[in-house]
DNA sequence: TCGCTTGTACGAGTTTCATCGTACTGCATG
DNA sequence: CATGCAGTACGATGAAACTCGTACAAGCGA
């Protein structure tokens, strides 16, 4: 073994800006249909997600674990695909980890404003 | 018959806004739940609906017959209870006709920008 | 009062969607 | 290479919701 700091606590490096995986497939920015997007956002489930990420994602990407949703695996992951496919997330595969951001420049583009009542959405509260 | 312009179009007269009949039931302001009401936007022909109402509806309401839909009357009244049910429009009886309009001041104050996004979206365009 | 008009109520058929269990893939790490 | 973990794929189930036909209610005018 390497005589260099060995019990440093190990920051995993992220891809470079230049190397990212793809994207899963998702729909172009033209392509982003109003109702479709507002189906989308129409599931308190995936408002919880939307305005999670954009409130306290900072810079990174976020795996589904993350967000410390109660379901099971396959709901999140039927949820997750909604939103990609809508075109309000984008997804990357970073090995294990599959991580989502909000496409936030595209539905700015598109939608104005939409974004900020997502991020203003109060959940129920009884 | 009388003397005077008989075959003048004849305008019917709205109730004075002191004399409006009642709205249907309807959520209050404070009721408006985000995820319900993009879920009543998220319907194409629910957008058109609000859409034109926004664009053309000046000072008046207007009766389901007014927006020249190409739907069974029954399925009209499904959609117009639809948006009524989650606070997008309000409807009151005018004698025969049930007439409708957006809940522009409520929407604003709740969801600002939404409308604006209703009024600048376009149908599919094949 | 007799129709005509506007819209509702109800019910059926079809589709779409949310939920979730189970089995599986693919990668990372030891 | 073997184990474990993140997440998918598939399929079943049940609940909504869109669509629409038919029958009905209620107002208005002749």
């Amino acid at each position: 073994m390497s005589a260099t700091a060995h019990d440093v606590p190990v920051v995993k490096v992220l891809p470079e800006p230049e190397n990212l995986p793809e994207p899963l497939p998702e729909p172009a920015v033209e392509e982003l249909r109003l109702e479709t997007v507002l189906g989308a956002l129409s599931d308190p489930l995936r408002l919880t997600i939307v305005r999670k990420l954009l409130l306290e994602s900072e810079a990174f990407d976020h795996s589904c674990g993350w967000f410390g949703l109660d379901r099971p695996k396959s709901s999140l992951t039927h949820h997750f695909k909604a939103l990609r496919e809508a075109g309000v997330t984008r997804q990357r595969q970073y090995g294990l980890e599959r991580r989502s951001h909000v496409r936030v420049a595209d539905l700015n583009a598109r939608f104005p404003g939409l974004l900020d009542l997502v991020a203003a959405w109060a959940p129920d509260k009884p």
